[in-house]
DNA sequence: ATGGCAATGTTTCATTGA
């Protein structure tokens, strides 16, 4: 099975690239983060023509998130459905696909360390970590894919010092993400690749990425029940290239039938 | 090569992103 995650960056914008896309890399399971539309705009039609069920949590101009699948979806779940007060932006989706429980989620940016965006973005993770925790077990499959706006290391940013304790890359930020590892779960890309330069994102800015100037913030974290069967963890650095592309690239894990 | 912001709505500028 092949799980796919791409911030997208409005797909309304992204229109033919995201079917091109699909047509040629064919993933089992594709999550997307900021779609930037209602899901009445969503392009459900054309991408299940294409063979793909979709399942959105879209919401107007910013945010929205969206599961494709070609193997079913089931037991879908918009927002983090946890009794309390729900999160007024769209960005957690989950489905069951074969078994597998799929989380997309697409992490709040923090705008700057300390400011009230940022206390939200510390509070929105360990929220998920809460919801998940009873989810991860060494025998269950889930994967939680999407834009998590951490930068987990050094290795993991193109200019460390001058991003050290940025927003991106501070440390609570990065603790948030330990301390999702520390549920049981394992970071894909890092499993296959422990020491290579795996960027995700690019800033649309300053040649950021002829320049290589990007940072890995979009993650795959599987459970053990998966990592056993992880054969395969790239960044499709092809996407990022080109008029019209996304400023992340899609990550693709495969793993092989248990 | 892969190229010096881009998408959206509040629209001819403001907001957000990372």
């Amino acid at each position: 099975m092949r799980i796919a995650t791409w911030n997208i960056n409005g797909v309304r914008a992204r229109h033919e690239r995201l079917l091109a896309w699909l047509r040629d890399k064919a993933p089992d399971v594709l999550c997307l983060q900021e779609i930037k539309c209602e899901d009445k705009s969503f392009p459900k039609a054309d991408i299940e023509a294409l063979g793909w069920e979709t399942a959105t949590y879209g919401q107007k101009a910013y945010n929205g998130v969206a599961i494709l699948s070609r193997s079913g979806l089931s037991a879908v779940e918009r927002g983090f459905a946890d009794g309390q007060a729900e999160d007024p932006q769209a960005r957690l989706i989950a489905a069951t696909v074969t078994g597998a429980r799929v989380v997309c989620a697409y992490f709040p940016n923090g705008k700057e360390v300390g400011s009230e965006a940022y206390d939200y973005k510390l509070a929105w993770v360990e929220r998920l970590r809460a919801k998940l925790a009873p989810l991860v077990t060494p025998a269950s499959e889930l994967a939680l894919c999407g834009d998590y706006n951490v930068a987990p290391a050094s290795i993991d940013v193109y200019d460390p010092v001058a991003w050290e304790g940025k927003i991106l890359c501070s440390e609570p930020e990065r603790a948030a993400f330990r301390g999702l590892l520390a549920l049981g779960l394992t970071d894909a890309l890092r499993a296959l690749h422990p020491s290579e330069v795996a960027y995700t994102w690019w800033d649309y800015r300053e040649l950021g990425f002829p320049k290589n100037k990007g940072m890995r913030l979009d993650h795959l974290l599987i459970t053990a029940g998966l990592a056993k069967r992880l054969v395969r963890a790239e960044v499709d650095r092809n996407e990022r290239k080109g008029k019209q592309a996304s400023d992340h690239a899609p990550v693709v894990i495969e793993v092989a039938a248990g």
